[in-house]
DNA sequence: GGCTTTCGATACACCGATGTATCGAATACA
DNA sequence: TGTATTCGATACATCGGTGTATCGAAAGCC
């Protein structure tokens, strides 16, 4: 049994393991792609028997799910914390940097999210919950750009603040595909720097050349 | 032997079973996602038997490869042609009309884009293969912008017209994720309108609202 | 139209992974 | 510390998919 309704007894060791195991599956997804891991290898990998995962979960969709609700969660409170650093007025240009400082953290992680992302357009329900959840953090972002006015005036292409945090978002899953594709994460950040500064600014920004 | 080195005998049935799996095994594929695709259901679709499979190809992922460059192909020279169809002189506006009612045709495409992205993150080999094809697509985009200047002055925060054509991919790539989710292809649509005129111009655009 | 070559269907042997049922060991609680 | 309960390891039956080898049928060539 998979799920506990009401936690009967408390469980030390379980905590202990179904943590190890959703540690190893994210190592494991991330390498070989959800899609083509089986349970066993998770297990192994982990260091545990097939008992222990039926134990903690009923399916590899399951453990999936929960992994990616943890990390997305984790990540969504460091954008949100970097966006609340500042004082009651945005400074966008600053506000960019800090973001682009924290967002762009694992490349393992943006596998296992696009993995995700592939599961989710498969699946209206996992769909709608992942589109909450990018909701969410876009509010968080258009509500602190809605500090911005008197600072800087956002361009009037993209709409109200909304539109703006959506761009934001647009860009962000734009660089995200690059990046999964060449690897390198510190143009990432500069050139993602750069398409934030262009759709958020009138202002001028610093240019850059790459191949690829 | 599903490699022929050089052609013994012209074959006639052979590529029409060769093609019909290609069409069948794009229909699995964006129904199910590579990855949760069995051999023998791309079979099963086409209605041949696994003995013609593996006599055409060697694995399924080298029918996925073959897959996704046949249509990538066709893609590219769809926009191609979009970009080709003025003067000497581009008019901005009226070609981001013009390519985004050419691009977003089938959400089939784009599930099966994006698990081929997936699978391109994490084989080197592939992942160069991918990265030479959107060199080339952004190539002739940043030819055709190059010939923007005069009409409409790029904003200079994306550096060279390059950088500019990145852009372009990137909104693209951007507004990509956030289809697969809401399917709202009309949305898609004018709001990839939208962001490439924030991005290609300094001028005014038309706002719009939505939810999700 | 006969003959040769190629294509694809059928049959077979072979894992590898799944899920369940059972039992010993670890752990909470008194 | 004793004991009830939970957790996780082992064993088992099963299933679906893979790849290969073989053979009949379709199609090209003269």
């Amino acid at each position: 049994m998979a799920v506990e309704g009401t936690t009967g007894r408390v469980t030390r060791r379980r905590v202990r393991t179904r943590a190890n195991l959703l540690d190893a599956a994210f190592s494991v997804f991330a390498a070989k792609g959800f899609g083509h891991v089986s349970i066993e290898e998770v297990c192994e990998a982990a260091g545990y028997s097939r008992g222990a995962f039926y134990s903690n979960f009923s399916s590899l969709d399951e453990l999936f799910f929960a992994l990616y609700r943890e990390r997305a969660d984790l990540i969504a409170e460091q954008v949100s914390g970097a966006l609340a650093l500042d004082g009651p007025g945005l400074d966008v240009p600053a506000a960019v940097d800090r973001v682009t400082d924290v967002l762009l953290l694992d490349r393992d992680w943006l596998l296992v999210k696009t993995d995700f992302l592939v599961h989710a357009a498969r699946d209206p329900d996992v769909a709608r919950s992942l589109l909450e959840h990018r909701a969410r953090l876009r509010q968080a972002i258009a509500d602190r750009l809605g500090r911005a006015r008197g600072h800087t005036a956002l361009p009037a292409v993209l709409g109200d603040t909304d539109g703006a945090a959506r761009a934001v978002v647009a860009a962000y899953d734009g660089v995200t595909t690059q990046l999964l594709l060449d690897r390198d994460v510190e143009h990432a950040r500069v050139w993602l720097k750069q398409l934030l500064t262009a759709l958020l600014t009138d202002g001028s920004g610093t240019p850059d050349h790459r191949q690829n």
